[in-house]
DNA sequence: CTTGTCAATCAAAAACAATCATTTTCAAGC
DNA sequence: GCTTGAAAATGATTGTTTTTGATTGACAAG
């Protein structure tokens, strides 16, 4: 067996597993020891993986395994005010007792903070939505059934016959990446295939999604603009975005960021 | 054992639960006092926990308390030391890329403990089972669709053609509230509806039940002993209940019940 | 007084680094 | 094509260091 070769095995072995002994490597490459030490130490040169006593470790902070996909995280940085101020509209719209389902993603992952005192039936997609749902509020809480994804954070079925298509809402809330006179668009092909599994099992469509989403184009359309109930954005929206959305009778409501930036500002008279 | 595998198993113990005796990890990582002591002080230097006269606690301000219903809180404090012993055979039986299907309970929820440096293809109706294993594990989870029970923490759909029946695994674990001649029996309707669902999606299936167990009826039989493949169940198990297993062609797993229980026996001679 | 927690100590075991002998690889020369 | 020799890679051996588990005694709480 060549270098090359074990190394490869290794580095698949640490990706596999948090941590992989010396012996277990040892046993799946049929090489000495000695060698297995020189390639860890080698690849720990390299940076490819974390030498530890015992045998080797992912080079993925061990701190941060779970919780959530990257692209979440960081997605959750940007845009966060108007975001806010768009999921605040967005649970106005509902009156206690109804049924909604929200889409994962992370405009609509701020709904989770208006819904506490809330008493809804919600039905979603997003495993940390469900998580925040059950845990900090007192509304019922169904969710999908599949494979959890933990880069996009949805759970997500291959198959057409799950309990999406036994549930139906009055509202379904949803983000995307981008919108324009074709209609709603979204770039990843997972998430286009959770979505349009939902898009269907509501009355009405309300979309949130921020001013500055209407000048992105994406390469995959999930929908037109008819299909659309409601748009939530916020007031940096341009005339013309409002004429396009006017025409194809869709309702837009323009969330002010207001009151997050302002009680920044606002310091207290006396 | 290795060091990194048991700081793996402290972390994922102190973060279940807000405080975590010596002993209790003793069992768990199937290490020594002293070495214990020494990873939580370890561990306590990189703050990753807090060191508390007695155990280790978790860092997290106590917030979290939420998490799960009552009911399956105070299940959980009884007879643990049996279902951490019956919850790490079970693991042991599992290979790494296998499939296995877990259903919720609170013996099989010890199982998380012990999941977290495998790799396997986890389906659960436990929205905690999930939860855990989606941040302190590698394990790939798919859970079951449906409305999410606070009380039985299971996820359940009313209907029958949920993804479900799209999974299919080598294993399947559960618990039960009670086994005899008869088979296994089940006291809460939700439960058994639920387990049905999933009992003939597995090759195997194998029940973890503590010994106490096997005294106990109840109204509901979920299926007959010849359904099931594996019985593992602690060292309190009697020779007729052994008998019976044994006349059923049932395979018998019996745990020794960790350090707790040994300490209390062995007087020492002087 | 008894019990449980803990630190200190020591011996055994495991992991490790250094060294050397053997094998493999590769290319130059026949 | 084949041999040959140098260099690299590998495996075994050795002695050293680290980790671990058991024992002991100190200490505090009940």
């Amino acid at each position: 067996m060549h270098e090359k070769e074990r190394h490869r095995i290794i580095l698949s072995a640490v990706q596999q597993r948090p941590v992989v002994t010396v012996q277990e490597l040892v046993d799946l490459t049929e090489a000495s020891e000695a060698t297995i030490r020189r390639d860890i130490a080698a690849l720990h040169l390299q940076k490819r993986l974390r030498r530890v006593r015992g045998g080797a470790e992912g080079i993925t902070p061990p701190q941060f395994v779970g919780l959530a996909g990257r692209p979440f995280r960081v997605n959750e940085t940007i845009n966060t005010a108007q975001k806010r101020a768009n999921a605040r509209e967005a649970v106005k719209l509902c009156v206690d007792g109804e049924s909604i389902i929200i889409n994962g993603g992370t405009t609509t992952w701020q709904m989770v903070n208006f819904l506490g005192s809330h008493r809804l039936q919600v039905f979603t997609n997003s495993f940390p939505i469900a998580e925040h749902l059950l845990h900090h509020s007192k509304n019922s809480v169904m969710v999908s059934g599949g494979m959890i994804y933990r880069e996009q954070n949805i759970i997500l079925s291959p198959f057409d016959n799950d309990v999406t298509r036994n549930f139906y809402a009055q509202k379904m809330f949803m983000g995307a990446q981008g919108m324009g006179p074709l209609g709603l668009m979204e770039g990843d092909p997972l998430l286009i295939q959770a979505e349009q599994k939902l898009i269907n099992q509501a009355d009405e469509l309300v979309v949130l999604i921020d001013s500055s989403k209407f000048r992105q184009r994406s390469s995959l359309i999930l929908c037109g603009l008819d299909r659309i109930s409601t748009v939530i954005t916020d007031d940096g929206v341009t005339d013309s975005d409002q004429r396009m959305l006017e025409n194809a009778g869709v309702k837009l409501i323009v969330a002010r960021v207001g009151a997050d930036a302002r009680n920044k500002e606002s310091t207290p008279a006396a």
